[in-house]
RNA sequence: GCGUCAUUGGUGAAGUGGUUAACACGCUGGUUUGUGGCACCAGUACGCGAGAGUUCGAUUCUCUCAUGGCGCCCCA
């Protein structure tokens, strides 16, 4: 049997709908903070993620999902959104565009050639926002608001940012030095792979999960102490901006990234929630003032974040947030004989067309297997077609939840739905509720 | 790339080197010729991830591979 590539999910049925919301909600948000979506595609030139120099070159390619097209090409599968978006800026020259900056956000499938683990899959889907051309600490402080909205617009609550820097190319090269100097005289005392990260990537020696508990962790230098003046003032912006729009952050001084055109601001956003297991984070994002030189293109300042939206449906999970997803159906038709059966697909055509969702049977099965059909479609109502009051031009209609049934004029049905179904009662809408939440938001 | 545990029907799973692979849910049909969700009865794996080996005989032992879980490396 042919089954699926390895790391890689089919997403279908409830699980389905809860991603489709979740889209949904990063889309709403994302327009409102007047950011435009972009589409780049999946595989781009292999050098696009294997630029330059740098420690983490290695990585990149060694966990990149590349081949040889039939053209003799290096093709990669994107492992992430940035460099795409970044590509896509420059090559359309966007930067001419007389708007700056440009904002934009996707949403879509990102590739790792890695042994799939909890939380990590080879394809999996990433939604991301970016901001290319501005290099003012007000574009960190909003991308990181408009994380934060999304995901409390999706009901998440057990939030935590947390926030560092790492200085302009100048502090973090002396912080790595300083770094570096910390460590090497008692590297004896550190796991093997730190031994390692002293040579190739001494910040992320911070990031150990073995040596976390070693005192020189304690004592480590903190690259807030060795910024410059201007990343310092800089980050401090940062900070204020997010203040100014009541965004609870915490400065964290072992937040890292692994790539090295990051500079300055980076961040991560954890889900505290006891439940969640040991992958916490669920976005992870920063400034990289250094990429677009980097793929040969002008220098453009850019600011970003991903967030693993399977790691987002883990921490709904976590939470146990009740996302507000219809299921069910309005009308399920019932029917056993032929005349039935084409008044069945007639009349469910007509309330599909008047917005209704509606389903019949398509197997001819026993009455009794279609009742227990619409009750697994969860339907709100169930119409028992039957020859005799078709004949009189009525439909008998049951309430699936009170079971009372009464007799439609066929004529009337749109009319019969209309009045069950769309009408607000009290219940839906709570003024006074709703007016006490706005005034809340008003004292503030 | 490394380590480790796992892989039995539509689902959850039990199980043994040897005539019929438990049990439960589900599904189908019937009791009840077209108003169900209850109850009872019946049916429901030519098969135990794939391939090879050991054996008189393997789902059960061994090996290889595939996939999954967890962890490591790495994490954009």
């Amino acid at each position: 049997m042919i089954q699926r590539q390895k790391g890689t999910i089919d997403i279908y049925g409830d699980i389905a709908k809860k991603w489709k919301y979740i889209d949904s909600i990063v889309d709403m948000v994302a327009e409102k903070y007047n950011y435009g979506y972009i589409r780049t595609p999946i595989f781009e030139d292999f050098s696009l993620f294997h630029r330059g120099i740098g420690d983490s070159t290695d990585i990149v390619s060694k966990e990149t999902y590349d081949f040889l097209d039939k053209g003799g090409r290096r093709i990669a599968l994107r492992p992430e959104g940035t460099a795409g978006v970044v590509r896509a800026y420059i090559e359309n020259k966007m930067f001419g565009d007389p708007v700056q900056p440009k904002k934009f956000y996707y949403n879509g499938t990102m590739y790792r050639y890695e042994r799939p683990q909890s939380g990590r899959d080879r394809e999996f889907t990433q939604f991301g926002a970016e901001i290319l051309g501005s290099d003012d600490p007000i574009s960190d402080a909003e991308v990181i608001a408009l994380a934060i909205s999304i995901f409390k617009m999706l009901g998440l609550k057990d939030l935590k940012v947390k926030l560092n820097t790492l200085g302009d190319t100048e502090s973090r090269n002396k912080y790595r030095q300083v770094l570096i100097d910390h460590f090497k005289p008692h590297i004896d005392e550190f796991c093997e792979d730190c031994k390692e990260r002293i040579n190739k990537n001494p910040l992320r020696i911070l990031d150990c999960k073995i040596d976390n508990e070693n005192k020189l962790m304690k004592t480590a230098p903190k690259t807030i102490d060795y910024l410059n003046d201007e990343s310092r003032e800089r980050f401090e912006k940062v900070q204020e901006y997010l203040d100014v729009m009541g965004i609870d952050y915490e400065v964290d001084p072992t937040i890292v990234r692994g790539l090295d055109y990051y500079n300055h601001t980076v961040f991560e956003i954890e889900d505290t929630n006891p439940n969640m297991g040991l992958n916490k984070v669920i976005l992870g994002g920063g400034r990289y003032n250094g990429l677009a030189e980097q793929i040969e293109g002008p220098a453009t300042p850019g600011v970003g974040w991903a967030s693993g939206a399977g790691r987002v449906v883990d921490a709904l999970e976590a939470e146990g947030v009740e996302l507000p997803i219809d299921d069910g159906i309005d009308m399920f038709f019932l029917y056993v004989n032929d005349e039935e059966k084409r008044s069945a697909l007639y009349y469910a055509n007509e309330l599909r067309e008047a917005g209704y969702s509606v389903d019949t049977e398509f197997t001819g099965k026993s009455l009794k297997s279609q009742f227990k059909k619409a009750d697994r479609l969860n339907a709100r109502y169930i119409a028992v077609l039957n020859s005799e009051d078709l004949k009189n031009g009525e439909i008998k209609i049951k309430n699936n939840q009170t079971k009372e049934e009464e007799v439609v004029s066929a004529e009337a049905l749109i009319y019969f739905m209309d009045e069950k179904l769309n009408t607000f009662s009290e219940e839906d809408f709570d003024i006074d509720e709703l007016m006490k939440t706005k005034k809340v938001k008003e004292d503030k």
